[in-house]
Parts: C-alpha cells; sequence; structure tokens
DNA sequence: CCTAGCTTGTGAAAACAATCACAAACTTTC
DNA sequence: GAAAGTTTGTGATTGTTTTCACAAGCTAGG
C-alpha cells in the first residue's frame, strides 16, 4: 500500500470492478477470481491485480477474492461508501437531466441545488429542490454542504461560475462546458466534452484504416 | 505521414486545438506558434507539434502555423469539414439535453431520429423531427443515412438497441448507458459513464494525498 | 546578402502503463 | 496428509506516450 500515485485509467477500471462486483452479490455470488472480473471489464486478470495491489492485498490465493468483502473495500477506496452532496450550476436541459438521473442518486450522488442567473429560471421548484439566483452561490453552498459541483453552463459563464464553486469551498468540480477551467490548486477537475466525444468517433469514421491506441 | 496508429489522447488534443483555431480565427488572428496553442490547451509545444507531425507538416519554421489553414487541416483530419447524421436511442432526459444540445449542430452533427419503446413518447414531435418505435430503428437508420448512434437508453436495453444499430450500418456509437457493450468489429465505440466521472472526483476528494496521474 | 532571432519537425531519452511469468499460498481430491 | 490444481501478488519485461533537445528553415532588420 506503498505508492502514493495513481493513473486516471486505474481509477476508472476500479469504478467499474464496483459496478460488476455489485452485480455478481445481488446474483448472491460468493467468491471471485481477478480473471473473471477481467473478463466482464475487458482487461485482463493481471490487470486487476495490479489496480487492486495499489491498495493493499484483499484475495486469497487459491480462492480469489469475497465478492461482498471486495465490493465493500472499493467503494471505501473509492470514497463511494457515503453520500455526496451535489449542486448544479445551470438550469437548462442537460442540468434537468443530471437532476433527474437514477443512477447518481442511486450511487450516493444527492442533487442538492440548482443555480442559474435567469430570472425566469430562478424560483421554479425542480422537484424537491428550488432552482436559485446563481449570485446566492456562496451562501447557498456553504448552508446546504455541497461538495462536488456540476457545471452545466454555457460555455461563457463556465468560468465564472467555477471560481465562484471554488471560493464557496467546493473543491471538485464536473465540467460540461466546452471551455478549459483554470482553478485554484487543490481544486480537482473532470471535464466531460460531448463534442470531442462525437469527434473523435468522427475520425474513427473518417480514417478506417488507423488504429486508434487505447 | 507515414504511421497508421494514434493514441486516443492525442485525437482528443486535437480536437481540442481545432477549438482554439477557431476562437484565434474569429479574432482575426493571422498565424500562431506551436507555444500559444499549448498554453491555451495545458500541453507543452513538443506535444503539439508531435502530434501534428502524425500527420503532415503544415507549419512555418521561425513564423508558426497559419490559423485558417490549420483549422481548416484540422477540420478535414477529425473528419468534421461535413455534417454528420446522429440517431438517439432513448426518448429520455438526456436525450431531450442531448437533442436541444446548440454544441452539436454547431459542430456540424444533426440529430435526424430518435427512437423508444414507451408508446406513450412514440409519435412525439420534438422539434423537427418525431419519436420513433425502436423497432423501426433499421429501416429508419437506412432511410435517413444515419452514421453515428447515440445510446441513452436504460442500461438494460443499451446491448439490444446498440446490436440493432450495428445491424441497420451504423458503425460509430457514442454510449451513456453503464453498462459494457459488445458490437461486431468495425462498429467504433465511445463510451461516456457519468457516474464513473463523478467516482473519480469522490477518489481525488478522499485521498488528498495522492497524485492522480493525467 | 548576412546575421540575429524565432519556431518547426523529429530522433533520442525518459516516464509511464500494461503485460508477462512465476513463486508463494491456498483449496480440493484422493 | 501428500499431490494436484487454483489463484494471488509482484518483480521483470515490454510497449506506449510524453518530454527533451537540437539541427534545419524561415523572417526581419540592417
Amino acid at each position: 500500500m506503498k505508492p502514493r500515485k495513481i493513473s486516471d485509467s486505474a481509477i476508472r477500471r476500479l469504478s467499474h470492478y464496483l459496478r460488476f462486483l455489485e452485480a455478481f452479490e445481488s446474483e448472491g455470488r460468493e467468491t471471485i477470481s481477478s480473471d473473471d472480473l477481467a473478463e466482464r471489464g475487458g482487461t485482463t486478470s493481471a490487470q486487476v491485480r495490479k489496480d487492486l495491489s495499489h491498495f493493499g492485498s484483499f484475495g486469497k490465493r487459491g480462492l480469489g477474492y469475497s465478492v461482498p468483502a471486495l465490493r465493500a473495500r472499493l467503494a471505501e477506496i473509492l470514497g463511494v461508501d457515503r453520500r455526496w452532496n451535489v449542486a448544479l450550476a445551470g438550469a437548462g436541459k442537460l442540468a434537468a437531466a443530471l437532476h433527474g438521473y437514477d443512477a447518481f442518486r442511486r450511487r450516493g450522488f444527492d442533487v442538492v441545488a440548482v443555480y442559474d442567473n435567469d430570472p425566469r429560471k430562478i424560483g421554479r421548484r425542480w422537484g424537491a429542490i428550488t432552482v436559485e439566483d446563481v449570485r446566492r452561490l456562496g451562501k447557498s453552498v456553504r448552508e446546504k454542504q455541497v461538495e462536488i459541483g456540476i457545471v452545466v453552463t454555457p460555455a461563457e459563464s463556465a468560468q465564472e461560475v467555477a471560481e465562484a464553486m471554488a471560493a464557496a469551498g467546493i473543491s471538485a468540480i464536473l465540467n460540461f462546458a466546452p471551455r478549459k477551467l483554470v482553478l485554484p490548486a487543490g481544486v480537482t477537475l473532470q471535464d466531460v466534452n460531448l463534442v470531442i466525444e462525437l469527434e473523435a468517433l468522427c475520425f474513427a469514421l473518417t480514417h478506417e484504416g488507423w488504429e486508434v491506441g487505447r
């Protein structure tokens, strides 16, 4: 459990493993080998074992891993053995989709606030929450103890609103706006750029002969 | 222009460069150095030049790159110098958000069809298009010459609907369902898993001491 | 036309990530 | 309880991506 370093892709694989383990657990399976886990996730057993070895040894040689134990440990490692308060900045269609996205709630992510700058949207009820004026963001984030921010504003407002989030003490931001955000060190940023995803597909369509690595 | 191989991350960087170049072009800038491009994109100038070198040499030593020429060439390389027909499988909130997502249209992606299996949704108008029965997918895809499919169904239906898309001749699929899709060789798949994005953020929040590599 | 100043394109080196391969440790079978 | 069969955990190896560093090529200014 020594190295304090891990690749982004390894973390994403852990996330996958957790999902598979939950499925196996609900099927009542007791143990699982790295091989089985790998097959489900499209990797190799060595990869699975390397990924897990970053955090300790959880398996039994000759037997494999205890499904419930590894599931619990992985949830703990990923930090999803608790619930998280999430705020959406931007009350557009994408925000509405994320607000209603059941997979978030099931995984422990509760949308507790939505902000916008459009007077026609402010005050609207979204289920149990009310769309708030983005100028109240700082105060509201502190009141509601928001820990994760999701930026779903147009590109123009993204930087400003992300800064407000960071200033309010949010240190993890998921950004859907197609813009490079510059944030203070200590704030973790993940970008989801849907246009880039489509363009990567186009590249593959356009360059049939090319091999696109990993 | 020899090597027929490129990494996924390089393609994504090209996509970024294209966005920056468009911004620079609309500012009326004539030329740009790899250094300036890199700064905007958070990489290094060497990386920019390596990425571009996969496809030829477009710069002038001592001067840099012509902004309009490189923009045009990059659009061509990525395959976005034309428009693409896109279909959505699943008529939920996420689909609605993507259907209304202006950045797609601006970048040349036209949503020309939406499919669902819910009789209450089938027949509804979504702007200029009508939600169709997913059983008509094969026929409709061919009629409308759909080239890219986006899967926004619940996890249970994702595999089935993706197979139908592949069978109808679609060879590029963007999958939002949290499920590993198995598709025939020749079909390019990109996954967007929003839960994994949030979990990666949680990991960072939970493991402050850890360095998460790239 | 020559020199000074940039900036590209690219081999070579370094860093990083995935895979291999095998000893060690456990289970099962007889 | 010994032998055969599994499966882990990990050092060593291989492969890939990023960074370095510099010659070559261009511009500009006298």
